[in-house]
DNA sequence: ATGGTGGAAGGTCCA
């Protein structure tokens, strides 16, 4: 069985005793974790295993982006990749347990402005998506797993409001399109709505400007996990762990958990 | 058109 927990940290020094109680409240067995930010050098390695996470497979650079994969199960064949040509630590993966190969992706976020004409940033995104797409195309021998925080909502109800963000980086058609070309392309399915209906309003997401959050509840689902189409009947359950944005100190994104029959 | 907050780095960038 397979307790997979996918979250963006943003930041595991400042994160680790919230890292402490997600591992006491869920139980994962396996967590991949993005936005680190912390060099190899100041990774709390000791502190993890401590936690039972006795295998850590790393990518990342000094302050910025940064992914982790914490296993208590066997990590086999850690490959750190590379897309648009930026050794810039967003994608690792490993084989688990001999079983199934897990991906960790930290897309860019793509800053504020929805133009890759005049914005790099959001250029950057649409390539880095696309170059994805292209590497999860062909045939894999054992079957894929990928999460991470992909930081596009591509449905209607991943975001508070439609109408209000068709024009704000993460949900704008352009970024939409590719994504859902990424995901037709690798044949994936989309382990967290196979559990919750396509009407149901699902969020891992709330911004830190707003105090309001809990109550507004202007979030987007940003956080996903998809499979090989093989492996959506090994889905038990979906999960997003929502309280943890009412943690002290949390990150802006909260844990999203799948548990696999595998 | 702007600001709101948070983290790391280091005298600012990125989300």
């Amino acid at each position: 069985m397979i307790r997979l927990a996918t979250w963006n940290v943003n930041s595991i020094r400042i994160r680790l005793q919230l890292l402490e109680k997600l591992v006491e409240k869920e139980n994962p067995n396996l967590i991949c974790l993005q936005e680190v930010k912390a060099k190899e050098a100041d990774f709390p390695f000791e502190d993890i295993k401590k936690l039972g996470f006795e295998n850590i497979a790393l990518y990342s650079m000094p302050g910025y982006n940064g992914v982790a994969i914490l296993s208590k199960l066997p990590l086999d064949n850690i490959a750190q990749h590379q897309h648009v040509g930026k050794d810039d630590a967003r994608h690792i993966s490993a084989l688990v347990d001999n079983k199934f190969e897990v991906h960790n992706i930290y897309v860019p976020a793509g800053g504020d402005v929805p133009d890759a004409k005049i914005n790099p940033s959001f250029e950057h995104k649409l390539n880095f998506v696309d170059e994805a797409a292209k590497f999860f195309s062909t045939k894999n021998s054992k079957p894929r797993v990928l999460c991470g925080d992909f930081n596009i909502a591509p449905s209607e109800n991943d975001v508070w409001s439609h109408k209000a963000l068709l024009q704000t980086v993460s949900h704008t058609p352009i970024e939409v399109e590719k994504l859902e070309n990424f995901f037709k392309r690798g044949k994936f399915a989309d382990a967290i709505r196979a559990y919750f209906s396509e009407s149901e309003k699902i969020y891992s997401w709330w911004s830190y400007r707003n105090h309001n959050w809990a109550t507004n509840d202007k979030g987007r689902r940003l956080d996903h996990v998809w499979v090989d189409k093989e492996l959506l009947p090994a889905i038990t359950k979906a999960k997003i762990c929502k309280y943890f944005r009412a943690e002290q100190r949390p990150s802006d994104h909260v844990p999203v958990i799948v548990e696999l029959k595998i």
